[in-house]
RNA sequence: UCCUCGGUAGCUCAGCGGUAGAGCAGUCGACUGUUAAUCGAUUGGUCGCAGGUUCGAAUCCUGCCCGGGGAG
């Protein structure tokens, strides 16, 4: 039986790891290296699929299985025909496991923690624990300083919407994601701290491992979802390179159709723990980078032998008034395979923008960043119009799926 | 004309004897597998005016000015 998920190296970088290719999947293929657009509740915040299509131009998008099953639950999805009937998205998709919400309502909740260490921890801008959270979901976060609790089955969850209790296990999050139907589905792991210490770094680390073992057999058991859906294994290990390449030897000798690169980075060292898993990766399998996506860090992650990537930056700063613009500037990297042009972020918000009526980025082909002027979006802003998130976020989307293609379009014409 | 309620930050208001606070607006910042149209920080005021009582008044008293409501 044919794998519904495969792919293919167009053209590899000279003295790196990075490589162009195509992962082939039944609703089509992405031309890698990509960027993956988060929806995480089967939308993608603010816009139309066909936003998508027509203004941003990403070739695949990405829907969260812990907040799909809460809501509208995947049964529901199911009956609707699956994610892509459900919510129109008619391209490649992809579900994550709702191993990050083990780390963002567990680890991470209350404190302001990102899986980016950045120094020291910022308590001020930690998002408060209590927000918006419903009486149940207070209690249990009174009782334990989270919403989930990890063992060595799975992960106890309290649902942030409406306090009910669920578990998530290898198996449920997979069979959830077969009812959810994204061309790639991936494993149930834990996304870690980067203030966790090494011991239990490797203590979650051999956890998801066995997670995964179990979730390639709940995945086998399925044959009309293995006829369609592809599974990815998730790298863990943290700051650690050695836990990292441990993680990547251990996942290389399972049957996956891709791997996910998760868990926690150190900014200073992000290419190398990618560098030390991609140089063991079997090399004639994606490897998709999870939850990472500033511009520089596409190129690390691009340089070090990674195909896609997601990151809810583009959209979440978009919301709130910040977007990228180029500055006219281009760097090369060291070993010259890629020049790209660097990027600042600037926030519409400012009183500066109030009045300047050039376009959102002089300098971007996107329709958005050519057709409307940064005076104009900034008064949307202010307004507290909604049209104002809707078209910083297509900028900001359209920007970076090009970042991105245009890394690859180097890799193919330097063959 | 009388009665009554009120006049505190740009706006809406809290404070009612120990020299002023909140929300919003304004200004700035943060955001990396979305608990996020979110979160954080921060600039603004001789408390309508003039007297008086008091060690001390936004707070009590008197007068005046301005506004709402009522009576005639």
């Amino acid at each position: 039986m044919s794998k519904p998920v495969s792919f293919k190296i167009e053209a590899k970088g000279k003295g790196n790891l990075a490589r162009a290719g195509v992962i082939s999947t039944p609703h089509g293929d992405i031309q890698t290296p990509a960027y993956v657009v988060v929806g995480t509740k089967a939308s993608v915040k603010s816009l139309m699929p066909e936003d998508l299509t027509q203004y941003v131009g990403n070739q695949v998008t990405l829907a969260n299985t812990y907040h799909l099953f809460l809501q509208p639950g995947h049964e529901t999805i199911k009956a609707a025909g699956g994610l892509h009937q459900f919510a129109q998205w008619q391209m490649p998709t992809m579900t994550d496991s709702g191993g990050f919400q083990v780390f963002s309502l567990g680890a991470a909740f209350g404190k302001g923690v990102t899986k980016f260490a950045k120094g020291e921890v910022d308590n001020e801008t930690a998002v408060p624990a209590k927000a918006g959270l419903n009486v149940y979901s207070q209690k249990f976060a009174e009782d334990h300083g989270k919403l989930c609790i990890i063992d060595e089955e799975g992960v106890t969850f309290t649902s942030h919407i409406d306090g009910s209790m669920h578990r998530f296990t290898a198996e449920r999050s997979i069979d959830i994601q077969h009812a959810i139907g994204a061309d790639i589905i991936i494993a149930f792991d834990e996304c870690t701290s980067p203030t966790a210490d090494r011991d239990y770094q490797k203590e979650a680390m051999d956890r998801t491992h066995r997670w995964a073992k179990r979730s390639i057999l709940a995945h086998k058991q399925n044959y009309e979802a293995l006829k369609k859906q592809g599974l990815y294994g998730v790298i863990q290990g943290g700051q650690f390179l050695d836990l990292r390449q441990e993680s990547a030897r251990a996942l290389s000798d399972m049957d996956f159709d891709g791997f996910g690169i998760g868990g926690s980075f150190s900014k200073d060292d992000l290419g190398d723990s990618l560098r030390v898993v991609n140089e063991i990766l079997p090399e004639d399998k994606p490897r998709h980078l999870l939850g990472i996506g500033e511009p520089e860090d596409i190129v690390e992650g691009v340089l070090m032998g990674c195909d896609t990537f997601d990151c809810v930056a583009a959209t979440r700063i978009g919301r709130t008034g910040t977007i990228y613009v180029m500055t006219g500037e281009f760097k090369t990297t060291p070993c010259g395979t890629f020049t790209y042009p660097v990027s600042k972020k600037i926030n519409l918000n400012n009183q500066k923008y109030k009045t300047d009526h050039t376009v959102l980025d002089p300098l971007s082909l996107g329709y958005v960043a050519q057709k409307y002027t940064k005076a104009y979006v900034a008064h949307l802003f202010r307004a507290g119009e909604i049209l104002g998130p809707h078209l910083a976020s297509i900028h900001n989307l359209n920007f970076i799926v090009n970042f991105t293609k245009n890394l690859r379009d180097q890799l193919l014409k330097n063959q």
